[in-house]
RNA sequence: GCCCCCAUCGUCUAGGGGACCAGGACGCAGCCCUUUCAAGGCUAAAACGGGGGUUCGAAUCCCCCUGGGGGCACCA
């Protein structure tokens, strides 16, 4: 397949076209990316198309997620619904019309047909062919209908369907661009229907009629449609259009790698904080960056060891050719790796920018000056952007409350422990500030002059003042933090453990 | 049941007949760094599903099997 070079460097135009019956998802996004990346490349035109033909299907507000979902990734179109372009409209349910058409021209050249059976009367050819055995099909019944009689019984507004007429013997042949040639025996095909009786075209009509209008050059879609692919060529043949590119996406499968991800385990992720769902992903902390890096490389890669894209990588790297058909299963550790990754390569301001919501919305009160203090240290120890509030939420709070236990220093007694708190105290409350290079030897000679390990020290003073065992690095959180709130809060664990000491004698 | 697609470490992948006792990444384990946690560095364990061919030589090409996936709607 490598020796095919079909993108080569002249203008694509792709397009990426969802059906707003659901949430956007990673599957989708990827798909959307790859026909991005590839039309950026080349400088060719990025299409949005929405297959909206089935109303039954359609949920409200669907389309602005996906147009939502596309700019979050930094996906933007040159034509689609919401701005114009030279072949619009560009949602389907606006060209019932135009379909019609082409869906009469075949019936003209006999390469289609009218057809009346009923959903009843189809319902009961398909269970007896699977009580037979057979693979469930339409019997033709109204392929031999006199033409003419049919139209006028069409034309007297008798309730119907137009089918396509698929060749009854021998075989189609399609290409894929990553798999070859793909031959199916004609016989298995079925007379889909391509218009309903509702008169709206169903997906194969559409489809091939806008890609060919709106001059498609390569059609980059998911797997699902490698089954139907063959009537897709025979709908353009027989048209007497030009094909264009086929190229069909593996599949998604659950991290297990066992299957599709189930609806309802798609649902049950977002409890480990994860999602599969674009309009999720913002709210549990990941990065757009690192969303576009990992689904780009769940299918594609570039050689045997770049990892990290920018879009402009991406851009600049990608190819057809390097697609790989194989189904992928969703790795989300691997997905956090990626979030780590871009959240240490953002500038401290655009990281403090964007931390900054999580903070608001668990009720923290931010200081634009001490964010950007505090973004420094905690941006190589994010995976993902929520985590701000566990790990630097006391840079936000007048007081910490710090575990009473976690103050008593390992290997030592309460009453050791409370001593070393006074210790330190008495230092601190000595200096003029709180600055690493003012308060970091003073605390590193009190360690030598106990003998005590510098974690047993430093332990208790990050206790006491950050209100958690883990933190960022000690003295640069305190120089944030300012000595007279670093004062109250030793004070505050002084007094903690003198009063657990208290009760231990009382107790005694 | 029928049709189609796919097949390298647990996972994502590199590999286009000799450069492969198979490389990278995530994760996992260990070590280093270190005031905690990270980040970073180093090391380890970990794969060509099976069987036939073709060839001097196969992870790479062909066939079969097996396994996995997708699809069989007046959905897309």
């Amino acid at each position: 397949m490598r020796s095919i070079m079909a993108e080569s460097l002249s203008p694509v135009r792709v397009r990426f076209a969802p059906s707003p019956t659901g949430h956007l998802h990673i599957g989708g996004a990827r798909t959307a990316l790859y026909n991005y990346l590839i039309a950026r490349k080349t400088g060719g035109q990025f299409i949005l198309r929405i297959e909206d033909t089935d109303r039954k299907r359609y949920v409200p507000g669907a389309e602005e997620e996906i147009i939502q979902g596309l700019r979050w990734l930094g996906l933007e179109w040159d034509e689609g619904p919401d701005k114009g372009g030279p072949y619009e409209p560009y949602r389907q349910s606006q060209r019932k019309e135009i379909y019609q058409h082409y869906a009469q021209q075949l019936i003209e050249d006999g390469k289609a047909y009218y057809c009346f059976c009923s959903p009843q009367r189809l319902e009961a050819v398909r269970q007896e062919q699977m009580s037979r055995k057979e693979s469930p099909r339409y019997d033709g019944a109204c392929r031999k209908l006199d033409p003419a009689e049919a139209k006028a019984r069409a034309m007297a507004g008798e309730p119907h369907v137009i089918r396509f007429k698929t060749p009854q013997d021998g075989t189609t042949t399609v290409t894929d661009l990553l798999r070859g040639d793909i031959t199916v025996e004609n016989r298995v095909l079925d007379d889909y229907i391509l218009v309903k009786s509702d008169g709206l075209a169903l997906y194969h009509l559409a489809a091939a009629v806008d890609d060919h209008l709106m001059k498609i050059t390569h059609v980059i879609r998911g797997s699902e449609w490698l089954p139907t692919f063959p009537l897709h060529g025979l709908i353009h043949r027989a048209f007497g259009w030009q094909e264009p590119v086929w190229i069909h996406l593996s599949v998604f499968l659950k991290p297990s790698g066992k299957g599709k991800m189930s609806k309802r385990e798609s649902a049950e992720l977002i409890k480990d904080g994860y999602s599969i769902f674009l309009k999720d992903l913002q709210g549990l902390g990941y990065l757009p960056e690192a969303v576009v890096n990992w689904i780009a490389l769940m299918g594609w890669s570039y050689d045997d060891h770049t990892e990290f894209f920018t879009m402009a990588d991406l851009i600049e790297k990608f190819s057809l050719e390097r697609l790989n058909p194989a189904p992928a299963a969703i790795n989300f550790t691997k997905f956090d790796h990626f979030n780590g990754l871009h959240i240490r390569h953002l500038p401290i301001d655009e990281l403090a920018k964007r931390v900054k919501p999580f903070l608001i919305e668990k009720g923290y009160s931010v200081s634009d000056e001490t964010l950007l203090k505090v973004t420094p240290l905690i941006q190589e120890r994010l995976h993902t952007l929520d985590e701000v509030t566990e790990i630097a939420g006391f840079f936000f709070v007048e007081e910490v409350q710090p575990n009473i236990e976690e103050l008593v220093v390992k290997d030592l007694s309460v009453k050791q422990s409370c001593e070393l708190a006074q210790r330190i105290l008495a230092i601190l409350k000595d200096l003029p500030d709180m600055r690493v290079s003012t308060a970091e030897p003073p605390m590193r000679q009190l360690v030598e002059d106990t003998g005590l390990k510098p974690a047993q020290v430093f332990g208790l003073v990050r206790v006491a003042v950050t209100g958690q065992k883990v933190s960022p690095p000690l003295f640069e959180s305190m120089e944030i933090i300012g000595k007279e709130t670093v004062i109250k809060r030793m004070e505050k664990a002084v007094a903690l453990l003198k009063h657990m000491e208290e009760q231990a004698a009382a107790q005694a």
